[in-house]
Formats: C-alpha cells, structure tokens, sequence
DNA sequence: CGGCAGTTTGATGTTACTCAATTTAAGTGG
DNA sequence: CCACTTAAATTGAGTAACATCAAACTGCCG
C-alpha cells in the first residue's frame, strides 16, 4: 500500500501525477496495454483479471484504497492484466520515471517497494493454492477471511460486519466456480449460521468455524 | 534469470558467494525459514511448492538452472514458500546485503530485477487462471508448453525432444489433479498422437495440437 | 529372484457444472 | 408511489469431470 501524496490547495497540480474516476463496471485497464503511469486505487473497489479466449475469466485480485493496481506494474509499462471497477473509484496515477528516480535516492520508498513485491507474491501463491488443492466451500471461505484481513487493516470493523460490494459472479470469476455454485455454498454458509452476504455487507456470524473451513497452512 | 558470477581458478572464494548440492527429492527451503542468502539454481531441476495442512501439495513453479529461487527472496529473509529438488542439483547462494548494495549503484542490476519481478508475477497470474478457469487437459497441455518454451530458451531442443525429468505425482501437484487422472490425460496424449513423455523425456508430435488445447489468451 | 516405486486400468462415488425455471431485488419512468 | 423492466440470486433436475479405491502391471535395483 503506497498512499498518494497530497496536493495542497494553494499548489499548482504537479506534472507527475494526474487523478482519474471510473463508474462501476468500467474497464480501468486492458492486459498489453501500455501507460507511462503507476496507479493507486484512491476510493472503492477494483480488480485485476485475466480474460481467456473463450470468455471466462480469472479475477486474480480485489483491489481496496491504498492499492496500487500491481507493484509489477512500477517495473513494466505493458499491463500484464486487465482491470475493472466494481464501485465508482477514484484512481491516481503517479508517472513511472518519476518512482524509479525516487527510489534510487529512498532506500525508504525502495525498501516499501520491495515489501510490496512479498506481499504480491505471497497472495499469489495463496491463489494457486487455494485454486488448485481446495474444495468450493474452502474457497469461498478463504476469499472471505483474506478479503476480511485487508478490510480490517483499512477501517475498524463493528460487530463482524464488513463491507463487500461484490456480486456472486465476481465472486465466482475470483474462486473458480460457476455463480450458480456460489449461491448454493452462500446458502449453506447462511444455513449453518457461519456468515451471511446480503445488500453488499458480509455478516460473520461464526469466525471460528469460518477459519476451520478457509484458513490455510 | 541471473548467471552467477565466474571466478576464476587463481582467486579466493568470495565471502559473498557460497556453494550448495542438494541430492534428488532433497527439501532445500521451508516455508517460514530465514536465509541471508539469495539462491540461484545452477544445474539440474527444482520446484518451489506451498505445503497444505493435509499433507497436499501444489507446486507454485518448477526451477530451472539459471533461475532464482524467486525474485522476491532479494527482497525478504523468510521464504514465503518450501522447495524441493526433482534431480540433483547445484545451487549458488549470494548474500542479500551485497545485492542491494550492488542494485544502488548499477541501473541495470536493479532493472533486471524488475524484469525478473514482472516475468515471475505473470507468471502466477498465468496459473492462477489456469488452475482456476480450465480442464485438466489443458492444464496439461499448458504446464508442457510453458516448460517446453523455458526448456528451449537455454539449450538446442532437436526433434521436439525435450528433456522432462518429472514424475506424474509432480505434474499432478503442479496442475491440481491427482496422479491418476494425471496418467488417464498422458494416455489420452499419447493415443491421439499428441505427445508422449516417458523416460524423462517429452516427445512432442503435434505441436499443433498441443496448443490449441493449452495455449492461453 | 524378490521387492519397491511408479504407472496403468477398471469400477464406483462425489463434486461441481449445465440447463432451465422461478423468485427476489433494483431501477425507471409515469 | 406504483406498474414495468431488467439484473441478480435461488432452486431443482440431470450430467460431466474428476476423485477415490483397489488391483494389476512395469521397470529397476539390490
């Protein structure tokens, strides 16, 4: 999480950053795209995607505020992915050169770099593991516990409630299943009184039993 | 892929560089462990994998020689997954110190880092989507291309023979299959004249085919 | 020759997908 | 505020893909 630098009102907008909004559903980015500019998700929601030929596709990220779109992408100008809002977002964006010459004089801005690059790699490995070993309750559930870890570390939660603006086919575009199969696992999850999704809000009635289904090694 | 440096036979050991051998089926590092050394793989085959409570397994990567570990052990001490050698194999430690040291003062060290990052984050992405979105055939069919492509970038590949030291309990922890649908999909290769692996080697004999079922977008 | 690890094959079971119909919720314009 | 429209979620029945279990087979090494 790299926060964007203020601007206060009495400066002129610097030539290094540039501020951009987006509508729910936009497309804010398109895989071998290029852009000279590094953006950080401000307000809102987004993810990052794969699309495939035939149409399906893997949503690899949710992003929250304070996100950048992809650490990578402060390396490469060539998006390696698509990208969506999933609310009305505010995106700033930070031009490349200008965070690669920082750096060099920052060990503080290379070391948060370098921490970034971990944190990307180890969600993505978690992906591969969740996506390749485990069973669709487990996914859901794992989905939920990292998404509440990272809701947690950006607002204080009251009374198990968090706030999750996602449609059962984002969901299931971002656990490998078809959204008829999340709506039953969501009902199971609401019958056995573990969690409840409704009117954007995700309810968790039993964090333990949440845990012991999702958690991972 | 970074080479690690020669040194020449009239020199002392460099304090900065150590030597490792690991013995086939040889765990090399372990989730959690620190090291203050950064691994290069010099010869023979590897694979970087995430241990599940369960006991299963899925394999983030296979390494090949000239590979790093990963990228991101430049950047942190513990490792966020285990790995295991497939074959004998020799690995070159560099300390991390003396890499960041080198990174602020050669521009193209710390840019092959960044290349190095992306490739390793497109990477997952790529098996994240197919772990996520495609059948086991395909799944198949993109392990052995990906190999393949990364076989034929560091040495000569003749008569679409590629060498493929890997048992099918490892392609199966790779894709998220069992072995034994693992074996049922080779046979269905091999019957259609697809390819054929056995002993330690792909024979590939529709290179056509093979990637129209696993290829990617 | 015997033992072991890896692979193959068959039979059966389970999970999740597909298709289709229905219900619920969310907008939209009168 | 209410009919109308459209998108999202739920439910049921049938099916396909992959897992599981168990046995037979292969090659290899002592």
């Amino acid at each position: 999480m790299l926060e964007p630098s203020h601007q206060s009102a009495a400066d002129e907008p610097p030539n290094w950053q540039r501020f951009l909004t987006a509508r729910a559903g936009e497309q804010i980015a398109t895989r071998n795209q290029s852009s000279s500019d590094v953006f950080v998700l401000c307000t809102g929601w987004a993810f990052r995607f794969l699309q495939l030929p035939d149409g399906r596709r893997q949503i690899l990220n949710f992003l929250l505020p304070g996100d950048l779109l992809s650490v990578v992408t402060i390396f490469d100008k060539q998006f390696q992915f698509s990208a969506k809002a999933v609310t009305a977002i505010q995106l700033s964006g930070f031009v490349r050169s200008e965070i690669l010459t920082r750096c060099k004089v920052s060990p503080g801005i290379q070391s948060a770099i370098g921490r970034c690059c971990v944190e990307e790699s180890r969600a993505a490995g978690e992906l591969a593991g969740v996506l390749g070993q485990r069973s669709a309750d487990e996914r859901i559930a794992y989905l939920f516990l990292h998404l509440m870890h990272r809701i947690s570390a950006r607002s204080v939660v009251r009374d198990h409630r968090y706030p999750l603006p996602l449609r059962q086919q984002q969901i299931a575009d971002a656990v490998g299943l078809t959204p008829v199969h999340v709506s039953r696992v969501l009902s199971m999850f609401r019958d056995r009184r573990i969690c409840v999704l409704s009117e954007n809000v995700l309810n968790v009635l039993d964090h333990a039993e949440l845990e012991r289904i999702g958690a991972i090694g």
